[in-house]
DNA sequence: CGGTTTTGACCGGCGC
DNA sequence: GCGCCGGTCAAAACCG
């Protein structure tokens, strides 16, 4: 799939000014406020306040073209790279067609490889993941899909192995494996049995503060924070809510973020966010970058103000119009 | 009382 | 065939 397509999730930010700021009224709409000014018989003022507005807004739309270049030279970069990685993968397993080490070992090797290298799953698991791809196209839609997300848990929690990812999940199994000394836990999706997804859990052996958990198959019903958060539930809690750093690998889509940097004030989250994204699962990936932006937008005093600024102006000009 | 968690038993795959 | 191991089952305990 295109990675740029993604570009499809950035600001606009050529949008039109949406307020004009004001010692007396900082947000108030664009004809208000000259209104004001008018009255005031301060008309000079205003040119000159929306001369610089517009060279603002030249500056500002300048330097988003050029972020849009630079992003989409990565793009182009990034492909190029994994058809490189996928050229070299597919020489590899057709010299390596060697059919011992099966099922077993396969999954050891993919949930082994997340508790050692929970830090590190991006790179380890999507080169896994390119392999069974190489390997095993025909099964992978056989195959639930598996994917892995390792969390890093609150410095006072290191006993429960709960992963807060907004579903609801009934544990049914817990176990002491061989390589871990801190046992797995076994959960199944509270809609069982009419959703079969699953998850196992564990405290990654190299950092005890870390969660992994490893998710089997797909949710077929919607995200239950998408219904509670309308009703104001706290009960679901998303991966955002807990200082963490989160990377999802599986055969299919690869994301890696780093969230565990603590939002500076003033900043906003997408900032701090990096995010290392696979062409798999286009679907799954706008999907997270809309609920992300979503929830940092609708937490940005400044966004709803400007929305309320925009919103009142676009309804003052239909009025007059009338 | 219904749903969830705990925990020992059980099962099947795999290596030797 | 046996033992090891991961995964699952199911009864009892727990909880709201």
């Amino acid at each position: 799939m295109e990675f740029t397509s993604l570009l499809n999730n950035s600001f606009d930010l050529n949008a039109r000014p949406l307020r004009i700021y004001n010692e007396d009224h900082p947000i108030l709409p664009k004809q208000e406020v000259e209104s004001h000014f008018i009255e005031l018989g301060r008309n000079v003022h205003v040119k000159e306040e929306r001369g610089a507005l517009m060279e603002e807004l030249n500056r500002v739309s300048a330097e988003n073209k050029k972020l849009t270049e630079l992003l989409t030279v990565m793009c182009e970069n990034y492909t190029e790279l994994k058809n490189q990685l996928f050229e070299h993968k597919s020489k590899n397993s057709s010299v390596e067609n060697s059919p011992g080490s099966r099922k077993r070992k396969l999954q050891n090797s993919s949930i082994d490889n997340g508790n050692n290298e929970a830090t590190n799953i991006g790179s380890s698991e999507s080169s896994s993941s390119d392999e069974d791809s190489s390997k095993n196209h025909k099964e992978d839609h056989m195959k639930p899909k598996i994917s892995q997300v390792s969390v890093r848990s609150e410095a006072s929690d290191h006993t429960s192995l709960i992963v807060k990812d907004g579903y609801q999940w009934r544990k049914y199994g817990q176990k002491v494996t061989r390589n871990n000394p801190s046992p797995r836990a076994y959960f199944k999706c509270s809609f069982a049995p009419s959703c079969q997804v699953k998850k196992k859990v564990q405290r990654s052996i190299e950092d005890q503060s870390i969660i992994v958990a490893t998710y089997e198959g797909e949710h077929n019903h919607p995200h239950p924070s998408k219904v509670e958060s309308t009703s104001g539930s706290n009960r679901s809690l998303t991966l955002g809510s807990v200082p963490c750093s989160t990377s999802l690998a599986s055969s299919g889509p690869t994301i890696t973020l780093d969230l565990t940097k603590q939002k500076p004030p003033g900043h906003e989250e997408t900032r701090n966010s990096r995010s290392k994204v696979d062409a798999h699962a286009p679907e799954q990936i706008q999907q997270y970058f809309v609920e992300h932006m979503a929830s940092t937008l609708t937490k940005d005093p400044n966004f709803k103000a400007a929305l309320a600024a925009a919103i009142s102006g676009q309804f003052l000009q239909h009025t007059e119009n009338w």
